[in-house]
DNA sequence: CCCAAGTCCTGGTTGC
DNA sequence: TGCAACCAGGACTTGG
């Protein structure tokens, strides 16, 4: 599922694919999906602005646009976003060089048809100005479609005007590179009782982490999820504060976790579960210890761990 | 039928 | 005793 580096990973993307294009038309919108907007909203304010930066907090992305607007974007479990990019006067559709529709290259299709996805929840167009293309020394203005795919609809999209959206205020700093350290950690953890892994998931005190990424956070730093966060002496925060930002850089570098299903904007899957110790592994042998890793319920999610060397 | 899981919401509990 | 912070658990969603 998207946590913070998977996120990374699909914005990254957009910054290159969307960067300077400007949305043309709405082709389709799942309206369970919008958030404090409605489908109408939509297709009245977005064709006409440009893309200015894509930036992301947490599990969210923001397209930035021109005149003061915000798509903020949630991929929820299974959100997918896929870019296709339409050649010229609409010779070809092509679609990066992996995964879904690898390395081929599509007649082109009226609009939509070519993304048929059941699961496909909203299309957009887009497209360089004629005016921007000579600029960039671009022979034809390629129009690009942006698809949000998502089967269980946990996604959201949500368009507002004059800042983000405001759920993004509520959340804590970035758990990759937000202004945080440890002392931030003892503060907030400080007389919880909590189950330290319940306090790894929620977002108003580090934004981005997810049940895998909790998992193996607290693998690395050999603490029992079960551990109440209030009871963690100066050397574990430590060892916490060093091991979140290590292991979803690590999760960054090799593009993300496709444990499930997630996949790129290319449709291209991710490298990070390979690299798993705890998470989905209940049953086998611990990399560390030899142990047997086990699964209980914490926090109302699935967790593995170590009995043998997480305490 | 139960499970997966991110976020929001509700209702009960704790402790100052 | 009052009240806010805290914590657990359910709703939502749909395919395996």
């Amino acid at each position: 599922m998207p946590e913070l580096p998977e996120v990374e990973t699909v914005r990254r993307q957009l910054g290159q694919s969307l960067l300077g294009l400007r949305f043309v038309s709405v082709e389709r919108i799942e309206p369970a999906m919008l958030l404090d907007c409605t489908p109408e909203q939509i297709r009245a304010e977005l064709p006409g602005r440009v893309v200015e930066e894509v930036a992301r907090k947490g599990k969210f992305l923001v397209l930035v646009l021109t005149e003061d607007a915000y798509l903020t974007l949630h991929l929820g479990m299974t959100g997918h976003l896929l870019v296709a990019r339409e050649l010229g006067s609409g010779a070809a559709v092509q679609r990066g060089t992996g995964g879904i529709g690898a390395g081929r290259t599509e007649k082109s299709q009226p609009a939509g048809a070519e993304v048929s996805d059941p699961h496909s929840r909203f299309l957009f167009s887009l497209r360089l100005s004629a005016d921007e293309a000579a600029d960039r020394h671009e022979q034809a203005a390629p129009s690009v479609w942006l698809e949000f795919r998502d089967m269980r609809k946990f996604g959201r999209v949500q368009l507002s005007f004059g800042s983000p959206a405001p759920r993004l205020a509520r959340l804590g700093p970035d758990a990759w590179k937000g202004a945080w350290d440890i002392d931030y950690l003892r503060v907030r953890f400080v007389g919880r009782r909590a189950p330290l892994k319940a306090l790894l998931l929620d977002q108003s005190i580090l934004a981005g982490i997810g049940n895998i990424y909790a998992d193996e956070i607290l693998w690395a730093a050999q603490l029992s999820p079960l551990r109440l966060a209030g009871t963690l002496t100066l050397e574990e925060l430590s060892r916490l504060a060093s091991e979140i930002p290590r292991r979803l850089e690590e999760g960054v570098r090799l593009l993300g976790c496709s444990i499930s299903d997630f996949v790129d904007t290319d449709g291209r899957a991710g490298g990070f579960q390979g690299t798993l110790k705890a998470y989905g592994r209940q049953g086998q042998t611990c990399g560390r210890c030899g142990q047997t890793i086990v699964r209980v319920i914490v926090a109302g999610r699935g967790t593995a761990f170590c009995p043998g060397c997480q305490f």
